[in-house]
DNA sequence: TGGTTATATGCGTACATTCGCATACAAAGG
DNA sequence: CCTTTGTATGCGAATGTACGCATATAACCA
């Protein structure tokens, strides 16, 4: 592999593991869940979060900056979408997966198994 | 949702972004990619990264704490492979999809982009 | 204009993460 | 036994992250 390629490389994995990063976060998680219905205002996202609108703003931010929420202005109110199926898909994937781990382990009840994916 | 759910759903994130942390850091998407092609030992993955022999012991560890990868020893060595492919699948999944995002803003080569899965 | 509501941000704190250095441990060979 | 080789880990430093509090900004309304 020449060391162009290996450079090309690294800089990808930087990205991936920053992309990786966004999601490695609990509250984070329930935006996204939050927004898979469609999209929401900020104080919607605290609501659903059951968290403070500092924190909320600050991890939406984040996650608009990593461009995987888009946001839309309508007087004071901001509202916020997924831009990008893909990261529901992961989320979804991975959620799928572990909640079938969870209930083999009977951390959680194996009926409900099925219905953690991301979306409601 | 009933109350027990949304504690069941709250734990599930919590298990899912730890998941996601271990994949966000670069020096652990380099271990993934060497293993790849099959298991290797601690020293083979430090050479193949480019990286100190601490530092690639104690990533191992963390991933293998995390059931990502599993271990065999052999006398003095100690051998590390990746235990479940889903996590494979998730990373060239993400991996192709920055490669063409990183291709259309010509952070790299195009025809370089499609190389750019997980797996050489 | 002044007040109210919705959202964003500066600052400080607590905590987690990564890394290097030195060292411990473990297996094999002399 | 002692040494060598391969791997793991305790400790400390540097950096990064999540959060709350207070405050800034922005749009709307009276």
């Amino acid at each position: 592999m020449p060391s162009t390629d290996k450079q090309e490389l690294h800089a990808l994995f930087e990205m991936v593991s920053r992309y990786f990063s966004v999601l490695s976060e609990p509250t984070r998680l329930n935006i996204l869940h939050a927004l898979c219905d469609g999209e929401c205002s900020v104080g919607d996202i605290v609501i659903a979060t059951e968290s403070t609108q500092t924190n909320i703003s600050r991890h939406l931010k984040l996650m608009y900056d990593a461009r995987i929420l888009s946001r839309r202005k309508e007087g004071t109110l901001v509202f916020y979408k997924i831009s990008n199926e893909h990261t529901v898909d992961i989320c979804r994937n991975v959620c799928t997966q572990m909640a079938i781990e969870m209930a083999n382990q009977k951390a959680i009840s194996p009926k409900l198994a099925k219905k953690f994916t991301l979306q409601t």
